[in-house]
RNA sequence: GCGCGGUUAGCUCAUAUGGUUAGAGCGCUACAUUGACAUUGUAGAGGUGACAGGUUCGAUCCCUGUAUCGCGCACCA
């Protein structure tokens, strides 16, 4: 008893409104030096049955190439939300945090920078050098967003946190790939690739953006000589012609199929033969098409179908490898305008027209992607796979969902995945980039070697390309758990039970991950995908550095709580559609944290002598049952991958029923004469204090815990590792 | 070109499988309150659910079409 006042006597803290700032942090630091974030922890302190059923989630690793911006924070708010009700509810739950190397998106954040700082060149420092400097923002980076993964209050297990350039992803890496070298899957081969001139690499189709561009079709003839017209929007290629190309059935150019041409084309000798294809449409144009086999991927199919010879007339920093100084070593678009106005000159042109097109960007570095023909390594997707009842990668991964039944959250995703399985063609692995895995295979000579370590002998040289980022997160789902050895770890908790991410990363990494792990351990990684959507801001504009929009989740954790920061971004979030934040749904978290804070004042200081054991009395039971009516609900809802309702009914339980109604009629009964009606009372709503903080503790771990703490009468040190109180 | 979404209150969005009166937050209006609440409570205004058809006893929801916004994929020269 509070000799002061007579009534009061409750913590110290609880006077004052509640302080996020002050809280958070600490409780975290309780909740991490408990250990309880480890699964096995739990277990060996009897807080999860040593039989219990596993519940994995592996985090999306972030690149290492700065900071967590707000889609990072729903994510990890997904996840832990996720986690912590199961872990609450006595599953054996693993969540396990980590970050990607994300090669070209790091290394030409680096290179930026020393560009900017000190005005040199990756070619200028070196390799060796080069990667240090990486490897060092890398580590910087990791650093920065570790703390911010803590700061949203992540329950992960840190003690397993993985890297997918570390040791132990690097053997996962290549023992994959080793195996599928030797299944024939991976392959070394001469073809078109999408390069990108000014980051000086090869890059996937995913990585290709294309942007709408006004373009000129320009329709010309080699030569007088020459019978057909043909259009381009690329008339410098041309120069690398050697066929023209109509369909078979074409009667207008029948006549000339089979005859061969030569031609003076603005200074280049070149040699055209007419060829008829079924890849040509006739109504396209003039219906004929000017055959560039080293400068576009059609083209190339044709020389394979047609034996066609294929000079290469552009070259790595797309200039003109060929004609006289009009030419050589132009840039091409210099090029286009000089054939251009030769054609003019030379009355060959026949039109020029204005049309829509789509030109190739490399998504990092923005540069006009240059078709090149050069030996790569590939990944075949269509060649059947003997240890896998002579199924294609492609059907290995239509199958994950097909037949082996992956969930998918919201299921019209299903169809965006198979629609991306139905384009998909060989996938380019290899890089021209320093920072990443080094393709395992050595040469010596015309000999080929590919194993997990580097032959003896220092005559073999290692092959100076990195694999594509997306290889080695691809297997994050096992290698994270030790593969390739057979871990306990492994044989426990894969395939894991979701995986939650943004929609945007379908094709790239969710994909690729079902291929990698359909082949290499004959499963699916994961049970369910749950896509969240993009975050924006209020204006619905994707929240970027440069738009000067972006909203921070730290500052948002210093001004208002990570509690507030999450609730705001799940509220109302249904999965997979984006939306928005704005700091005014932040701030009414804010709020209803404080809302807690008090109903916890307001029952604490009213049920100082609460007896646990008395029984309700039927008003207040018939209270009670209806409580546990709408945990069952929440249950429905979180089970259903629906967090934007049951966030929303908790919310609405503690403030509208909870404080609003219940509190406020409990006034009278809790000063009543009658001492059935005010026991019964302050039990109840001592109860419902607890439960509803345990309920709420997944969506708003921070201040729940905060609260837990002040609890006079409580079973378990912490609400993290209580139990979900269902019926 | 192929494919996928959205269109619901002034704003931001919900309404799991069709069924009373379509909800919430913010904002707005009025009143009350210094209280457990650096506020909160009560009451209220505000919607032909993009449009046009169809199925049905009944449609925001299912089907067809139109408009419009957004997105993904794509080797149309």
């Amino acid at each position: 008893m509070n000799p002061e006042n007579g009534s009061i006597n409750v913590p110290e803290k609880l006077l004052k409104p509640y302080d996020p700032q002050n809280e958070e942090k600490a409780i975290y630091n309780i909740w991490e030096s408990s250990g309880y974030f480890n699964p096995e922890k739990m277990i060996s302190d009897g807080y999860t049955n040593k039989d219990a059923k596993p519940y994995t989630i592996i985090m999306p690793p972030p690149n290492v190439t700065g900071v967590l911006h707000m889609g990072h924070a729903l994510m990890l708010t997904v996840q832990d939300i996720l986690i912590r009700y199961k872990r609450m509810q006595g599953f054996r739950t693993l969540w396990l945090p980590g970050t990607d190397h994300a090669a070209i998106a790091t290394q030409s954040t680096v290179e930026k920078k020393i560009m900017k700082e000190e005005k040199l060149s990756r070619h200028d420092l070196g390799r060796e050098e080069m990667l240090k400097r990486i490897e060092e923002f890398a580590k910087n980076s990791h650093d920065t967003i570790a703390s911010q993964i803590r700061i949203m209050g992540s329950s992960c297990d840190w003690s397993r946190e993985a890297f997918t350039l570390d040791e132990q992803r690097t053997l996962a890496v290549r023992t994959a790939f080793k195996a599928m070298y030797e299944d024939g899957l991976i392959y070394r081969g001469h073809r078109i690739v999408n390069w990108d001139p000014k980051g000086q690499t090869t890059i996937s189709d995913d990585e290709i953006v294309h942007e709408a561009r006004k373009a000129k079709m320009y329709t010309f003839k080699y030569s007088k000589e020459f019978p057909i017209a043909i259009s381009t929007t690329r008339p410098e290629t041309k120069v690398g012609d050697v066929a023209v190309a109509v369909h078979p059935s074409d009667e207008r150019y029948k006549a000339y199929v089979g005859k061969e041409y030569d031609a003076d084309f603005c200074g280049v000798k070149i040699h055209i033969k007419v060829i008829a294809d079924e890849a040509v449409e006739k109504d396209f144009g003039t219906g004929a098409l000017g055959v560039t086999p080293a400068h576009s991927m059609v083209d190339w199919e044709m020389a394979d179908r047609h034996d066609l010879p294929r000079p290469q007339v552009i070259n790595e920093y797309a200039k003109m490898m060929v004609g006289d100084e009009n030419l050589m070593g132009k840039k091409v678009t210099e090029a286009r305008e000089t054939i251009v106005s030769w054609l003019e000159d030379q009355s060959l042109m026949e039109s020029e027209q204005e049309i829509d097109q789509n030109v190739s960007t490399a998504e990092r570095t923005g540069g006009i992607i240059e078709p090149l023909p050069k030996l790569q390594w590939f990944i075949n997707v269509n060649k059947p796979i003997p240890n896998h009842d002579n199924k294609t990668l492609k059907e290995l991964m239509r199958d994950a969902v097909e037949k082996d039944g992956i969930k998918i959250v919201p299921e019209y995703f299903q169809k965006v995945y198979t629609h991306w399985i139905d384009n998909l063609h060989d996938w380019c692995i290899s890089r021209q980039i320093w920072y990443g895995h080094r393709i395992p295979v050595w040469y010596k000579e015309n000999e080929i070697y590919c194993d997990i370590e580097a032959p003896k002998d220092d005559a073999w040289k290692q092959d100076e390309d990195t694999l594509d980022t997306w290889f080695s997160s691809g297997l994050w789902t096992f290698s994270t758990l030790g593969w390739p050895n057979q871990t306990e770890d492994l044989k426990i908790y894969h395939p894991t039970s979701v995986l939650e991410t943004g929609y945007d990363i379908l094709p790239f990494w969710v994909s690729r991950m079902i291929m990698m792990t359909k082949y290499n351990l004959n499963t699916i990684p994961f049970e369910t995908v749950y896509f969240h959507g993009l975050v924006r801001d209020i204006k619905g504009q994707k929240m970027s550095k440069s738009l000067g929009n972006a909203m921070d989740p730290l500052d948002v954790a210093q001004k208002y709580g990570a509690d507030a920061g999450r609730m705001a971004l799940v509220v109302g979030t249904a999965p997979g559609t984006d939306s928005k934040v704005s700091e005014e749904k932040i701030k009414g978290y804010k709020l209803f944290a404080n809302k807690i804070w008090n109903i916890t004042r307001f029952v604490l200081s009213n049920t100082e002598d609460v007896d646990l054991s008395f029984s309700l009395t039927e008003q207040d039971e018939s209270i009670y049952k209806a409580w546990k009516e709408e945990i069952n609900k929440i249950q429905e809802d979180i089970d259903g991958y629906a967090l934007h309702i049951a966030s929303e009914k908790i919310y609405h339980y503690i403030w509208d029923t909870f404080a609003s109604t219940i509190l406020e009629e409990s006034k009278p009964l809790l000063s009543s004469e009658d001492e059935q009606i005010k026991k019964s009372r302050q039990k109840l709503l001592y109860t419902l204090l607890v439960e509803s903080i345990t309920v709420l503790h997944p969506f708003m771990p921070f201040v729940t815990e905060s609260i837990w703490q002040l609890l006079p009468h409580k079973e378990k040190p912490l609400l993290m590792i209580s139990k979900w109180p269902s019926l």
